[in-house]
DNA sequence: TATTTATATTTGCCATGACAAATATATAAA
DNA sequence: TTTATATATTTGTCATGGCAAATATAAATA
């Protein structure tokens, strides 16, 4: 039998640690009286660097499901951070645009994730940083070929 | 102004990394056909380590809110995986047990533990994995003083 | 052209995650 | 002892995550 010890574990340790530092950022979020959260700056965040992407597109960047990317853009249009505009030439596709209040409120929330960065990686060294984005860049590689 | 650069962002890979693991793991367990989350057989590995615990320590030790904590173990105990003893002392208090049905399912959600830990880290030196996890619980315990 | 197949998005369902409020019981203080 | 405070758990609400099914439109094919 292959017995699994999370204390041992590297999968474990993601986890927990991707939990906590969301709960931080969230925190952040909440003490700047910024109402959103870490997944919808996902969204502002990828549309301020190209903006004008569908919902399948964006969902794949940013790892998410589909069905959940149609319903995160949906707050995020009703909340008037992003403007869904239908494409003329293939009718079933829509796109995304960050609004200019979006945009004024996604300045605000790099400095938050400015700001929980530094609390997460306090102490860790340049180096190591790096190699951890390394490592996980592989983990990421290796379920997405398990994934496909 | 300061600038956040997702791909250069550790805390992003980690919460990317969490994403996909989860997402190989609940594959693993669907194909197995076994009807339990990842999160639910969190909840019976630290029982069937230490059987007895209340939800609040269990809530504790796995990270999870305590409202959470007290659903989930409510869907196990329905599902027949754990028991729920009120304490006599204290009847504020309860305390959980695996069942024998519960222990045979941990068995077998070791073997898929075991196989996504596979999945994700192939390629990883031993060495690198420490490293990794020393530096997780590093994030881990610098997000815990925050959050306090 | 009519029909099938593929693609983009949406909706529904259930589980989890965060947070606040409610409930029950225990302990401390007046 | 009565009242106030603390602790353990539960319930409610809303957002996200995974998956399947539904809808709309486009492209391929008979």
């Amino acid at each position: 039998m292959n017995k699994v010890n999370l204390e041992k574990s590297v999968n474990h340790h993601i986890a927990i640690s991707a939990i906590m530092i969301k709960r931080v950022f969230f925190k952040i979020l909440n003490d700047n009286k910024l109402d959103i959260t870490p997944e919808q700056w996902n969204i502002l965040y990828h549309l301020n660097e190209s903006d004008g992407m569908t919902i399948g597109k964006l969902s794949e960047i940013t790892y998410k499901d589909f069905a959940n990317m149609s319903r995160m853009t949906q707050k995020l249009e009703t909340a008037g951070f992003v403007e869904k505009k239908r494409e003329d030439i293939d009718k079933r596709v829509f796109k995304l645009f960050i609004t200019k209040k979006g945009k004024k409120l996604n300045d605000q929330l790099h400095q938050c994730a400015f700001e929980s960065t530094n609390i997460a990686l306090e102490g860790l060294e340049e180096e190591a940083r790096e190699i951890m984005i390394k490592n996980l860049k592989h983990v990421i590689t290796n379920t997405q070929k398990f994934l496909k």
